[in-house]
DNA sequence: CTCTTGACTTAGACAATGTCCAGTGTAGGA
DNA sequence: TCCTACACTGGACATTGTCTAAGTCAAGAG
């Protein structure tokens, strides 16, 4: 059982098939896929999987804050399971791979106030561009 | 004549009706417009005016660095005239608003070798969440 | 000024991603 | 076991972006 399915059963959630098929591949690997890669993973263990529940589904894990989305570029948002490990993202600027990492520090600290022009902020979400080690 | 339009015909750029409503509407206020935006104010001043263009011209624009892409959603990339000014973003979670904001430091310092992972990271976006003073 | 040429624009088809809905199925409590 | 509210399916639809073939025009040459 998946940490993390376990969170949503504690959640009151029905466990069916579909949703533990999307839990469990998104616990699988902490790789951060698109909600087309959840699902044709999804397919591969329950092949009757329809793309509108892996939508809800996904949706679903990131309103109640299992899941964050993230946007790296104007593409496929891609969804990440380390919801509850603050960190931000490295993105490969050719071909999208993200990964996790930890700067130092706390980014929302380097906004003064007279920057913030009457906004409540809560929160800063930093992405580092650059190239992966085999787009180099 | 707007600086936007001096500098691309600087570049060698034929300089088309197109061209110059797309520039201008860009120019016109520093706000941060959809491609969908820019068509529909684009469209008030030239009407013939086409999607492919619009998409053409703001997608050079970014190309040759005038202006800057920002994917605050998943959804709809907004262009960023204000290419010439190191700047971040501030992003109303409700309205979808973006402001301009200057945080203090280099985000790029924060992020150790050890956390690059073989990456030639090479910027840091930074955005800023929170509720603007209309949606409080 | 007119001509020429290659860059530019257009309309619309197509692609990728995401959303919605009506009908059907089923998890889990009584 | 049975009921029922919740979940799932398939497919239509919406939004955003890309591509191409054919027509148009800006700007330099003469």
């Amino acid at each position: 059982m998946s940490d993390l399915l376990e969170r949503l059963r504690e959640r009151g959630w029905r466990i069916t098939a579909q949703r533990r098929v999307v839990a469990e591949v998104l616990d699988g690997d902490h790789v951060h896929l698109t909600a087309d890669e959840v699902h044709a993973r999804a397919t591969a263990r329950l092949p009757e999987i329809s793309r509108a529940t892996v939508y809800n589904t996904l949706g679903e894990m990131v309103t109640i804050g299992e899941v964050i989305e993230v946007a790296t570029d104007g593409r496929a948002k891609r969804y990440d399971p380390n919801a509850h490990h603050p960190h931000q993202h490295l993105v490969c600027s050719r071909c999208g791979t993200v990964r996790d990492v930890r700067p130092t520090g706390d980014p929302l600290a380097a906004l003064p106030a007279d920057e913030r022009f009457g906004f409540t902020v809560s929160a800063a979400e930093v992405t580092y561009r650059g190239l992966c080690p085999d787009c180099v």
